[in-house]
DNA sequence: AGCATCTCCTTAACAGCGTTAAGGTGTCAA
DNA sequence: TTGACACCTTAACGCTGTTAAGGAGATGCT
C-alpha cells in the first residue's frame, strides 16, 4: 500500500494537463471531472485554485500565449512587415497546435501582465518605423483580429488537421450551385489549402498597413 | 376551456424566436428549455423539426445570414471597393445586432444555398473590376475573416453594448504598466469607440486588396 | 363508418455538467 | 498539545442536451 503522497496542485500543472487533454478530447469534451481524472483528483479541487471554468480556460489561454512567445523568435531588426508577419505566423501556429485553439483564445483574458513586454517591443519597432502610436496600434490590432477569424473558422471546419464536417462534398456542392458558375467554381478555392490562404490574407493586411500609413 | 389548438411549429419559427431570445439571455442562457417555453412547447418538441441543437444553431445563423442580405442595400453600379466595405458593414452590424451574434453565426454552418446569389453578384462585380476569381475569392476571405474576428473580440468584451466585463479598470492598468510605456499608453487607444476601430481596419483591409493585386 | 397512418407533441427518464456546502487529513507553528 | 492553515473529499443541487415511448388529432383508404 503506497503512501506516497501527491505532490499539491498549483495552477500552471493544472493548466498543462488541462492543454494537453484539450487536444485528445476537444474543447466540449473539456470538463472539470476529465480534468481532475487526469489530475488524480476529484473535481471540487480545481476549485481550490480556481475560481470557476472560465479562470482556468484564462490560464490556459495565457499559457498558449506564453508557448506563442517563446516560439516566436523576435529578432530586433526586424523590418515592420516581417515583424507582422511572424506575430501572426506565430499566433496561428500557437492557436492551431491546440484543438480548439481559437475558440478558447479568444473567449478568455490574460490573467497577468505577460503580454506587455512583446507589446511594447512590437510598438516599439513599429513607431520606429514612422508609424504613429494609434497606426501602429491599429496595424496590429487588424492583422491581430484577422488571424483570429482565420483560424477560427479554419478549426471550425476542420477540428484538428483531419477530415472535413460532415457536409462538406464539393461534387454534390458543385451541382446545387449549378445556377451560379463563379460561386461553384469558387468551392475549390474556398477550401483547399489553409496554409496559403492564410499567407495571402496576411499579405494583403500587411500590404493594406503600408499602403494606408503610407509607410514602405 | 380554450379549445384553441396552437399553430404547428416549423423550422423558421422556432428560430425566428431563438433569435429573439438570443438577446435577452445571452447565448449561455439560451436552453432547448427555454425556447420550447417560448413557444408554449415543452423541450422535446424541438427535436421534431431539429436534429440536435446544432442544427436549430445552424438555421438561426441563416436566419441572421438573410437578416443581413435584407439589410445590406447591394447596388451593381459599386465600386469594388464600395462593396467590400458595404458587405463587411452590414456583416458586422448584423452580428451586433443579437448577443453573442458572432459567436453563433461563426460556429455555425448555412443550411441552404441562400448565400449563393449574393456570392455571385460580389465575385461577378471583382472580377469585372479585373481580380481573378482567386482573387476576388481570396479578397473576401481576408476581409470577412478580419471582420468576424473583430466582432468576435468587440461582443466578448462588450456582451451587449453595456459595460465592459470585469477586469478593465484603465488606471489600474496603467499602473501595472508603468514598465512599458508604450503599451500603458496604448491602453486608451486599445479600448474605445469600437466603431472608429472596426472602420479603420477595414480601410486597411480594402487599400491592401487594391495594392496587392494591383487594382485601383 | 371503421381502421390505419402520419404528424406533431407530451411525459418520463438518463447521464453528465458546473458548482456549493461541509467536513476531513496532513503539516507546520506556538 | 493545540490551533491554524492548506489542500482535498464526499455528497448533493439544479441544470443541461438527448432519447424512448406513447398519445391526440387529422387525413385517407376500404
Amino acid at each position: 500500500m503506497s503512501t506516497e503522497r501527491r505532490a499539491p496542485l498549483d495552477r500552471k500543472r493544472v493548466a498543462d494537463t488541462a492543454l494537453r487533454l484539450l487536444n485528445e478530447v476537444g474543447l466540449e469534451g473539456l470538463t472539470l471531472r476529465a480534468i481532475a481524472r487526469e489530475l488524480d483528483v476529484k473535481a471540487p479541487a480545481l476549485y481550490w485554485h480556481f475560481k470557476d471554468k472560465q479562470a482556468l480556460l484564462d490560464e490556459m489561454a495565457t499559457e498558449m500565449y506564453r508557448r506563442m512567445l517563446a516560439g516566436t523568435a523576435l529578432d530586433p531588426a526586424d523590418t515592420w512587415q516581417e515583424r507582422l508577419l511572424k506575430t501572426n505566423r506565430g499566433l496561428r501556429a500557437a492557436l492551431l497546435g491546440y484543438r480548439d485553439g481559437a475558440k478558447v483564445f479568444s473567449g478568455s483574458r490574460f490573467t497577468g501582465t505577460e503580454h506587455a513586454p512583446a507589446l511594447e517591443a512590437n510598438l516599439r519597432l513599429l513607431t520606429a518605423a514612422g508609424f504613429t502610436l494609434a497606426q501602429a496600434v491599429d496595424a496590429g490590432r487588424t492583422a491581430t483580429m484577422y488571424t483570429l477569424g482565420f483560424v477560427t473558422e479554419e478549426q471550425g471546419v476542420r477540428p484538428l488537421g483531419g477530415e472535413h464536417r460532415e457536409g462538406f462534398d464539393m461534387e454534390e456542392r458543385a451541382r446545387r450551385l449549378a445556377r451560379f458558375p463563379l460561386a461553384a467554381e469558387a468551392g475549390t478555392l474556398l477550401f483547399d489549402d489553409y496554409d496559403r490562404q492564410f499567407e495571402e490574407g496576411l499579405a494583403v493586411v500587411v500590404a493594406g498597413v503600408g499602403a494606408r500609413y503610407g509607410i514602405s
